[in-house]
DNA sequence: TCTGGGATCGGCT
DNA sequence: GCCGATCCCAGAC
């Protein structure tokens, strides 16, 4: 496929579902990253959903709505990156029906475009593994350098990190798990959330 | 003002 | 598999 065909952003509708819904449908479709003259281009091939104030595993369910979780509840489409440890972020999209809340944690990109600025991104040289330079939530961030400064970031309008049409992702070919790293979610840890591409090579694990 | 917790990564055993 | 890094800011005093 040729990288520079008019691809299609997706538009305020798609995120207007269920977390789950979005996340599954997210396989496979491109997230595209500007950086002044560059270009960086990821397929996504791992996400999960977060969402509901239900859902103990995500941030809406263990601190309520407080600033920190604020756009969560706001207009989806919207970036919602998180701080977690030292130097470390991680991408959200938001996404769920009105009048709730939720988001969709990207986990594990194929790098397609800029690869060597990714590995540039991350310091690592020239060497290193394809299959790992997106391979995790944190990696992704400092790869395509999205730091707090996007948080809130209008991913439908703006055009400095946005999402198109991807490869249409058949669903034997999708594998659905539950989520990763959310050991405190009791039961809700259970929940059948995360989604991947059977058989990528370029998985979080 | 101060302090703790956080949806991780990479290196070592 | 387990451990340590030593940032950021919201919420508590």
């Amino acid at each position: 496929m040729g990288v520079n065909s008019d691809f299609k952003r997706l538009n305020r509708e798609f995120f207007k579902r269920e977390p789950v819904v979005v996340a599954k449908e997210l396989l496979g479709k491109y997230i595209i990253r500007k950086i002044d003259s560059e270009i960086i281009i990821g397929k996504i091939v791992e996400t999960e959903a977060y969402g509901g104030t239900e859902d103990k595993g995500c941030h809406v369910g263990r601190y309520g709505r407080t600033k920190k979780t604020e756009l969560l509840f706001g207009e989806v489409g919207k970036a919602y990156i998180y701080p977690v440890y030292i130097n470390t972020y991680c991408l959200n999209v938001v996404a769920h029906k009105d009048n709730k809340a939720g988001g969709v944690l990207f986990r594990a990109l194929e790098p397609i475009l800029g690869i060597e600025k990714i590995i540039e991104n991350l310091n690592k040289d020239k060497n290193y593994d394809i299959t790992k330079l997106l391979n995790g939530p944190g990696k992704i961030c400092k790869g395509l350098k999205i730091g707090r400064d996007l948080n809130g970031y209008d991913m439908i309008e703006g055009d400095e990190i946005y999402i198109v049409e991807g490869e249409k992702v058949k669903e034997d070919e999708i594998i659905t798990t539950s989520r990763i790293n959310i050991p405190y979610a009791g039961k809700d840890k259970y929940l059948p959330w995360r989604f991947i591409i059977k058989d990528s090579k370029f998985l979080s694990r």
